[in-house]
DNA sequence: TATGAATGAGACTTCATTCAT
DNA sequence: GATGAATGAAGTCTCATTCAT
């Protein structure tokens, strides 16, 4: 049918601030999650998300001008929740561990946003290859992009800034896209890929990043 | 609700032997590949692809039994084109190589693939994410993880199969999401990217797989 | 290809309580009864229907899961219209009256159904020859030819039950069968074919079912 | 889709006469009597009728301007048909022969037919409820009637031509719907329908036509 | 004359979105 | 504000029919 449409100026109708409307819009944005994960963004119907999340459908246009803004939404969402769980990972504090450490607890911290937010495999998949959500991809894996590239920039000042950019982007994109792979087959292949792509990571990033107490 | 449907059990009406067939069908290949690319495959529209191809949809259908069958159709077509240019890539006269040159090679391969075959991005992204595709990602990408896997067998046989599968499938991955993101911005990006893309898999691979010439 | 598709499991999407539903399905109904009696059922399109109904398609499937839902809630609507009129033709207080009697006033019965239900023509002639529809055939016909059962089983309690039965059901095919020819041709010709058919029933069934009173 | 158009003034093209042409042409009246048989009329598609007949869809219309066209002459030759056999049932001979076995010989022999000519059953089907088809309708079943109308004149000449000939349609029709119905169930059911049938044409001509040894 | 590839009108059906209640 | 019935554009697919070869 038709792949999400640009994201309108104001996409959302509502910024919801009451209790009852913020509740409300919580339930359809998990809603859509769900049922994004289950059959995909096109075959997801808003019917569908509405029934799903206890209300009619009018009051899902009331949120979202859009079948779309759902997608905005969500992707918003998430990438807010994944600015919190890289600010922690990605901490000062860490500057000094290990890089192994670090890989290994980014790689497990984005596993278990995996696990925890079914709905963001497939915002991710829509972002991938619709051209008019790119600005959501951007958003989504830039911004933990940013994070880590902000932590490198500590680690390693010297190193150019638009050639860590680079490797911070593609680390983050080649980890994300494995994180994707890791759940096509079953539990344990999951886990294999998961130590994998620390393995990867690291034989990727060790030369740029040396351990500092290494020597 | 219309994600590509199951792969029907034939889903090509008309295997085509007649030269003008065969041209109509790889016209309306073609097309298709096109279409998808501009709008993904659920956007594009059978009439679409049609006009595109310069047909009728009653053409069109004489060929494909449906839809999904030209998604199916294009996978075949590039599964075998990608086994054909890989088994030259990855042949047995390369083992020889250094590591680092073969995985130039084999990235700048995989490149030209994307370059010259619009489309490819489309059917990878669709198998991706619809479960129904799977059977094809799997003949898609591990067609080419099956041809690296031959081709490491040979140069690192002591290694355990399994984790030798892995590694293949893991780089295949990781390589093949590099690329398609190394479309999304402009022509010297895209160059970074493959470049950082290199690096990356070398760092990953060169522990497993050290140049025969390195002692 | 598009004969009656087998009854869905559930061919009604909304079994409608509402005063205002209610009405909505029933003018859906009705239409599709004068365009079906217009054009045949393959004839009749659903667009056409919902026009008539004075309704949009998507309200029309809003009710009906499929085109031959409508065809099979015209006919149960029509099995349950026919056996009120003939619970009442044949009421046990008739059983008393002469066959002559008896047989005219349900071939009138008959005759005032197929003049008020134009619809029934066609829902008898779809169910007649297409082999999915005779569960329906067996409901419309053999509902009457029960009640007629019935009714000759209280008046000839001697006669063998297979044989009353089939007995029951030639008359009642036959009559039918009159009745719609009846139809082919002006009212004059109607109204003769009407009386002959009270003729040839009776002339069949009085050996059987002499009058009681005959004596 | 579209119920059997009106026939056109000149529903043949190609009044075959080279024996060629003429064994071309029966081969497609009898791949179609046998489709509409299996599937019914609107169902056929006149590609599957083609192949049947080992022809090309192309040939078919070099023979018939429409799909319609092809039950126009299945209709006539049916006609023929009949008349040839009730030519033979109601001859001048048989005047004299008690009425229930003029019957008995007459509900044979359309018996007889029904099983040899399936795709009668389909012409018949057809033609009671598209209106375009009454004509091909009249001549059907009015073929016989007037056979049989014929033989009754001469055995009864006293009877009002005008009744007689209602008494007639009545009978045939009757006749031949019992006939139809006699199929939709197992062996055993149909030669009791059969057996049933005779009873009821007898009950209804007896006193019409009394067998003249009778005094 | 025979063939069958090509055509395209039109059928059925879905689903995002609106709006009266 | 909430509801969900109503709408209808638009998509997929079929099949009668034509016409170049």
């Amino acid at each position: 049918m038709n792949s999400p449409s640009p994201c309108p100026s104001e996409p959302l109708r509502h910024l919801p601030q009451q209790a009852r409307s913020r509740q409300r819009f919580n339930q359809i944005l998990e809603a859509a999650a769900e049922i994004f994960d289950e059959v995909g963004y096109e075959a997801a119907t808003t019917e569908a998300i509405a029934i799903r999340a206890n209300t009619s459908i009018g009051s899902l246009y009331r949120f979202f001008t859009d079948k779309s803004a759902i997608l905005y939404a969500l992707a918003e969402k998430y990438t807010e929740q994944m600015q919190e769980l890289f600010a922690e990972v990605f901490s000062p504090d860490a500057v000094h561990l290990p890089l192994a450490v670090v890989i290994s607890q980014s790689v497990d911290a984005f596993e278990h946003f995996y696990l925890t937010q079914p709905g963001y495999r497939v915002v991710f998949a829509q972002t991938q290859f619709s051209p008019e959500l790119q600005a959501i991809d951007k958003r989504l894996d830039y911004e933990i992009a940013l994070k880590l590239n902000e932590f490198f920039a500590l680690r390693q000042p010297q190193l150019e800034p638009a050639r860590r950019k680079l490797i911070t982007l593609v680390s983050v994109k080649a980890a994300s896209s494995l994180q994707l792979f890791s759940f096509s087959e079953d539990e344990a292949f999951r886990q294999q890929v998961v130590a994998e792509t620390k393995n990867l990571l690291i034989g990727y990033l060790q030369p740029f990043f040396p351990d500092p107490d290494t020597e």
